[in-house]
DNA sequence: CGGACTTTGTGAACGCAGGCACGAGCGGGG
DNA sequence: CCCCGCTCGTGCCTGCGTTCACAAAGTCCG
């Protein structure tokens, strides 16, 4: 119930956090970042939410899950709240990430330095074509995914990141998988699955596209009861 | 209640479709192009639920908004129900999109031909910089962000992606809207908002490797009642 | 020192989404 | 022609997520 009061470095035993709340606080965190930045000390839910985009209750719901970090008449501490944030989404160190298929997409996610400066570290890039290996780009040299499970010992890597082509996708997963990867991000258009227990977790821009096709196709059209609604920008 | 049997190109009134079943027609009609390839002729909703890898009552129940396009007994006409989906989707024309932003994403998504071939060309890349102004990617000239208007009345584009810098996604986006786009998929790690009746998704890849961080963490820990869970791959 | 004001934390209600289970309807075989 | 088996379509139930509304708790000022 204090824990703020102490400044108590002790995580709160661990309580069920919804997938929902955990989606978010990565927006809590950018957005208290910038915050920081500009000097603010301290925030009230309501203009967290003003600035995260979402509802006032729902901040001080999400956050509640993570302790009572908050001051009755008053908000937030920012500082504290980023620490404690930073800490319970395992922030407070890197994960290096595995990229695999060094396509247009790999490459670009290889070359944006923004993934080192938030804690992701691009620690290998792999493909499966000979004739890429031993290139390097962004400064970070290609290896065959056949070195996959030296990689992920080399670097303690558990995070991989699928920018195949979609027949590659489910192979590279397996192939990651055995070589101690738990967490998956996939680029690639495809279902890919994994092991119970393991996080798996997809990108796929055409379907992005597609989903705003649907809602663009219902205004435009000029047919009957059309419910014109707003395509909720992520779950 | 037919317009299987009768092959009834009419569309039944448009009711209403939950958003989640939405996200998820682009990745039936992707496993069902898929099936047309190899010349499956008709698809049981089990079977079809196994290759998009969710539950057969889900796609049952998916597909039965969208009418009663099956036969009891039988399954799901694959071509036909790959129309009828496509219809719905608006995938039956071309959707031009405006890209924003010629940064490292900007010109991976430029030179990624996949779009267009799905039906969502590239029409035109902008950007702030003068000295980008004139330059071209992907045989796509780009043009100045002021252009916009134009842009978009050339080419009836509805749809724009945001790939600029988190400073300049709401600006570019209360551009996009000014000009007449109405759908917009946003990149850039930054909170937009729209106006009501206009479409908006994002994709934050720093938010997913930091979701897949926080349950990395939790499985990684050594610490109290952690409950491992899969991180729901997608809402 | 006390009272008014502010903001948190949370109980309760509501709505959406997912999954089971079963009736309805269609095809095929005898 | 009838019966059997298969698969769709959907009513119902359950669980999750969101929002409202209010009591609890702290601050500030006179």
């Amino acid at each position: 119930m204090e824990g703020r009061a102490a400044r108590s470095v002790k995580k709160p035993a661990a309580r069920h956090i919804p997938e929902a709340t955990v989606a978010r606080l990565p927006v809590y965190v950018r957005t208290l970042l910038g915050l920081a930045d500009e000097k603010t000390s301290t925030i009230s839910s309501e203009r967290l939410a003003e600035l995260a985009g979402v509802n006032a209750a729902q901040v001080r719901k999400d956050l509640s899950y993570l302790g009572s970090y908050g001051t009755r008449g008053v908000g937030y501490d920012v500082e504290y709240l980023l620490f404690q944030m930073s800490r319970e989404l395992g922030l407070t160190h890197d994960w290096p990430v595995i990229i695999a298929g060094v396509g247009n997409l790999g490459r670009a996610l290889a070359n944006y330095g923004g993934f080192g400066e938030r804690g992701f570290p691009v620690a290998a890039l792999v493909d499966a074509d000979p004739k890429k290996v031993g290139k390097a780009i962004g400064g970070i040299e290609i290896r065959h995914v056949d070195d996959l499970p030296d990689i992920v010992a080399e670097h303690h890597a558990a995070i991989g990141i699928i920018a195949t082509p979609a027949a590659a996708a489910q192979d590279v997963a397996d192939r990651m998988v055995a070589a101690g990867v738990s967490s998956i991000l996939n680029f690639a258009p495809a279902i890919v699955t994994v092991p119970d227990g393991m996080s798996l977790r997809k990108v796929d821009l055409a379907v992005e596209l597609q989903i705003l096709s649907f809602y663009q196709q219902r205004r435009t059209e000029p047919d009957a009861d059309r419910t014109v609604a707003s395509a909720g920008g992520e779950g």
